[in-house]
DNA sequence: CCTTAGGTGCGCACACTGTGCGCGTCATGG
DNA sequence: CCATGACGCGCACAGTGTGCGCACCTAAGG
């Protein structure tokens, strides 16, 4: 097999040292973000991970029982990339929801994978990040005025709005990005098909021509449009306390 | 083997008559949508499927392009169960957009496993379902007096809610179903645990002992509760036109 | 110093997946 | 009656998650 090294036999090996410190939780879960955000869900592999660690597959089970746990300790990784301001008070809460909005949304679209992951596993993980956000999501609205109980349920709300919306939004634009394209050429290359399948929909086509032309600033518009009208909801019942 | 059938041999034989109508696209589609709802995204593959029809696996490739393109059509076929009432004008188009929210939750709660494969698989597909059920649900919020280009993103932004609240809830319930529990039976396991862990966070203590009694009625009340926040949001809205 | 113990990486193997290929059987139309 | 096309299926291949046991390497105890 390898000529050059067979002089030098068993004798002279070559004494590896630690140069890396092997492989650790930490590394894992990192560098199976890494392989996420590149190649997607379903890509990652135990063989592929290892691989990149310049390591077995079978030598991850060390440092995690399983790849569902393995996901859940990824998950409450990229959850800690959040950032939540503390509570505003009663004229701040606004603003503090639409950065934690905005924030969660980014995180979302900086990992697209998130999305698919989430409807598999739900939110069982309750790893220690996403709950120490929850619990800081929270006070911003109990520090609005919303009593303990409610808080919790308009965080929800707020929450599956972003949720949905980013995950939609995600899904698109992984599609979009195994095709090699970026998102002006796909719709420019779809939109005379999509065209003359909506031609009965008058609306429809409407809709299509308005979001044909800056695809990313009408989808950060539409984002900010939904989420204007969810916190407006909250002010109204806000007014009613 | 079979001792019975030895004497009549190969001569005498079955003449197997076409009692089954054999395989058909739609057959398969609903028998994956029966394995889906019984064992979950995860358990479904083309071999028990194929099992399920009296069927070998690689014969389902007559029908079906992919796995993929099976999803896909199961997914639309889904879609079709949805009811989105005629748009009911300025006065009703609340009462419409609220049975068109009940009836995604529902489906989605039926079928538990859609709030999984719409992360992976976006909109992507844009059956023929799923495009009639928006035009419907766009007329909705078009006959309550939004422009069509802002009927679009109102429809968005409810869709996100529901979905993304629908999708939360989904894989609870899955969850809990995978350990054979009931819901209040779970709850009454992880209760003493989840308080001692959010000991330090009064407000989520107090939220978890108010979500103790009947999970799936507070559940309810959540989703109303939310949805009705996002409506008042429209609301406002609308008086500004 | 040598010996023992425990933690770590890895090759192998097993059961299972999606799916392309080519064969045999069947219903149908000329 | 024969040819043609559609259909179901067994086989095979590459790739998956993961349990098992071996080989090492570092640290403690005599």
């Amino acid at each position: 097999m390898s000529d050059k090294q067979a002089v030098q036999s068993v004798w002279t090996r070559p004494r590896k040292k630690k140069e890396q410190p092997a492989l650790s939780a930490g590394q894992i879960v990192a560098e199976a973000i890494a392989l996420l955000d590149a190649d997607g869900i379903e890509q990652l592999s135990m063989r592929k991970l290892g691989a990149r660690l310049n390591a077995g597959a079978t030598s991850l089970y060390r440092h995690v029982a399983n790849k569902d746990e393995l996901i859940e300790l990824v998950v409450d990784e990229v959850y800690g990339e959040l950032e939540v301001p503390a509570g505003g008070g009663r004229e701040g809460w606004r603003e503090a929801a639409t950065a934690t909005a905005a924030s969660l949304r980014a995180m979302m679209l900086r990992h697209p994978w998130v999305g698919a992951v989430l409807g598999q596993v739900g939110l069982k993980s309750l790893g220690p990040n996403l709950s120490r956000m929850s619990t800081r999501f929270m006070g911003v609205f109990q520090d609005a005025g919303f009593p303990a109980a409610e808080a919790d349920q308009v965080m929800n709300t707020l929450t599956a709005y972003v949720l949905g919306m980013a995950t939609s939004e995600a899904a698109w634009l992984s599609l979009i990005a195994r095709s090699g394209m970026t998102e002006r050429e796909w719709i420019s290359d779809v939109l005379p098909g999509a065209l003359e399948a909506s031609r009965e929909h008058p609306a429809i086509n409407e809709a299509l021509l308005a979001n044909s032309s800056d695809p990313s600033a009408i989808r950060d518009e539409t984002f900010a449009y939904g989420l204007a009208r969810v916190l407006d909801g909250f002010q109204v019942r806000l007014d009613q306390l």
